[in-house]
DNA sequence: CATGTTTGTGGTAGCGCTACCATGATGAGA
DNA sequence: TCTCATCATGGTAGCGCTACCACAAACATG
């Protein structure tokens, strides 16, 4: 008997816990509390910004995350949390810049939130339909769009009819049947064109984006008012059509340059053919800014490795993809409670950035007044 | 009394558990194991690879596992391993596009593995001194280093004196004393060097890469090589010095295609630079390729988004990253249980990417003949 | 045959966090 | 004054998995 009890019995060493699992003391949830003398609950409601907290708590609680420097454990918060939110991010052939910017923003945002990622090219938008099929079938519940994709209501309303999530990200106007991040595309291309006119240019020619995305429509409309609004007569010779790419930029940029009275600044929907814009430009031995001013629009990347470094519009992609991912997860926390949430729209603010490719118009240029043959 | 007992007693509902928290019915290891007909540890220990587990056993779990479709809960598992592995991203001004790369890689192959990546930058190596010497004390464990700071000596020893695990990504060559992942750039640039005088070029020039970095030198010994290696005597006076910046690639191209016998063709060592050379060609009306031959390296985004597309060396910049973070996790795991592994050396694969810049040397240009005042 | 030593397996106790409920303290209304 | 709602907070029980130990069975040794 006393043999069977004693193996029965715990080992003398059980008088101590086992050895700690945790290797590295990385503050946890319960090390906030105690020190903000607390319950772990009330931390986290603090963390999550829930309601239902006192200020002072509150205050307390966060002075005790920023002593300790603790960071949430994003593995035990997703383990509790029971569903790990998948969102899918669609892309058709936008610009290979901004394309960049824009995985940057969600990657990011979705590695702080421990949201599984999928990322899925789109040849167009028959093909768009059949993958956003497929992947809510394999349980996606959110998608993110940027443009084109987002201009295309039959998408939305695919994603919206089957219960997804769907977020535009930058999409020419909000519709209100989703959610929707963007900036005010007409405003932005309005101010660049009255910085342009502020420098003193007269004939400003104008290259517009892609002709299937609306923001395309807003920019140009943003350009029109604003040469409208300065008494501005519009040389319709001036305005080129482009597709956003570098390639297309070229093409335009050399109808532009190659007029009979070119232009001494275009403005471009878009960084990519701004920047093939200033290599025509150099390609015909003109300097840019003396000779001829050229902005651009977006702020990618592109834009501050050429040389000059573009003026341009920072439209915020890193920031607005990351709150694209932040909006699906909020919508998706609060589905079943309220029944449907109507979908939110956040307009972020742009920034014009000037560089080093604008320039008042040079009085002594051959273009601004050719051999007068009018 | 009765009242008492009944509010004390369990609400009519407590006959189930409370509610499930789980919504979707994914399988648990659980599930496999009854599937399984054995414990969830022996499932558990399947998944993972372990020894001791009888064969036959370990086919029922796997069959198990393969009809019940079963994935193991990422959360679950890193919570459970107990530490969740913190790594810091350092970086140095490189060139933007390659940057971009870099973090995509990372970031993707973080979030996969549920490791919270800190992305910092520092200005200069005293300044990552300290970034790493805060970061350390803040419990990171895993440090990557893009160039150049991967080429410093003193920052790799910070790190592991403190027991911080580094890994380098594209150092010019590895040092043994730490973890790298690598491309054989001296090979890379031999290869690109060979394709080019296989065009049939002679004057072949060459743009180096900043200085501080030791692949810049491996690049251009690279270079060197193939040019003797093909009885090719080497001007001196076709290699300019550059930074890795569009800025230096202009000032660099601008010396060479203004050199009194210019080269017929143009090896950047990376893709900032040779974008730079192509628009400095157009800038003297020079076709590329048709008069002159523009070659880049790593192969960024910028390659494929000018025009003429450039002919590249694809770095897997990507790949590297990804590989990266799994070998400092790999390493991390392994920490304790050997006293010391020696460090990984991971060499991974380049690729020539023959794309529009390139072709033979344009018999009737006049600089292969300059005037014959020799 | 009494001991070690190696297998293969199972049990248990968390990892750090949050959902859910319970509770005490307030204030509003009867 | 006594309800009853509302607020602020705490307690508890897991989420799915793995580290750690226990233990039986199969062998090897003396």
């Amino acid at each position: 008997m006393s043999t069977k009890a004693e193996t029965l019995a715990p080992p003398a060493t059980s008088g101590r816990k086992r050895a700690a699992r945790r290797s590295n003391a990385a503050p946890t949830i319960t090390d906030v509390a105690k020190e903000a003398q607390c319950s772990p609950m009330t931390v986290s409601r603090v963390i999550n910004g829930e309601e239902n907290v006192r200020e002072d708590t509150k205050q307390k609680v966060l002075g005790a995350i920023a002593k300790l420097n603790y960071v949430p454990n994003r593995a035990a918060r997703s383990l509790a949390a029971g569903s790990q939110l998948r969102i899918a991010l669609l892309f058709d052939n936008p610009s290979a810049s901004y394309l960049s910017e824009f995985l940057m923003g969600a990657l990011e945002e979705a590695s702080r939130r421990d949201i599984y990622l999928v990322v899925q090219a789109c040849e167009n938008v028959a093909d768009a339909q059949k993958v956003i099929k497929k992947l809510l079938d394999g349980g996606i519940e959110g998608f993110i769009l940027p443009p084109p994709l987002c201009d295309d209501q039959s998408v939305l309303d695919l994603i919206r009819s089957s219960g997804g999530i769907a977020v535009a990200v930058g999409p020419g106007r909000a519709t209100g049947s989703h959610g929707a991040v963007l900036i005010d595309e007409f405003q932005a291309a309005y101010d660049m064109t009255r910085h342009i006119i502020g420098l003193g240019h007269e004939r400003i020619g104008f290259i517009i984006g892609n002709p299937d995305q609306v923001a395309s429509g807003r920019r140009l409309l943003g350009y029109r008012s604003a040469m409208k609004d300065a008494g501005l007569t519009i040389d319709e010779g001036l305005i080129a059509q482009g597709q956003f790419t570098y390639r297309s930029g070229m093409v335009a940029a050399e109808k532009l340059l190659g007029a009979a009275k070119p232009p001494t600044a275009i403005f471009a929907s878009n960084d990519d053919m701004a920047a093939a814009t200033v290599a025509m430009a150099h390609r015909r031995h003109l300097d840019v800014p003396n000779d001829i001013t050229v902005c651009g629009f977006d702020d990618t990347e592109l834009a501050s490795s050429i040389w000059p470094e573009l003026t341009t519009i920072r439209q915020p992609i890193r920031e607005m993809t990351a709150e694209a991912v932040a909006m699906i997860a909020r919508v998706h926390k609060q589905k079943g409670r309220t029944a449907r949430a109507k979908p939110e729209q956040l307009t972020l603010a742009y920034q014009l950035i000037r560089r080093n490719s604008d320039a008042g118009p040079s009085l002594a240029s051959s273009f601004s007044k050719p051999p007068g043959n009018t």
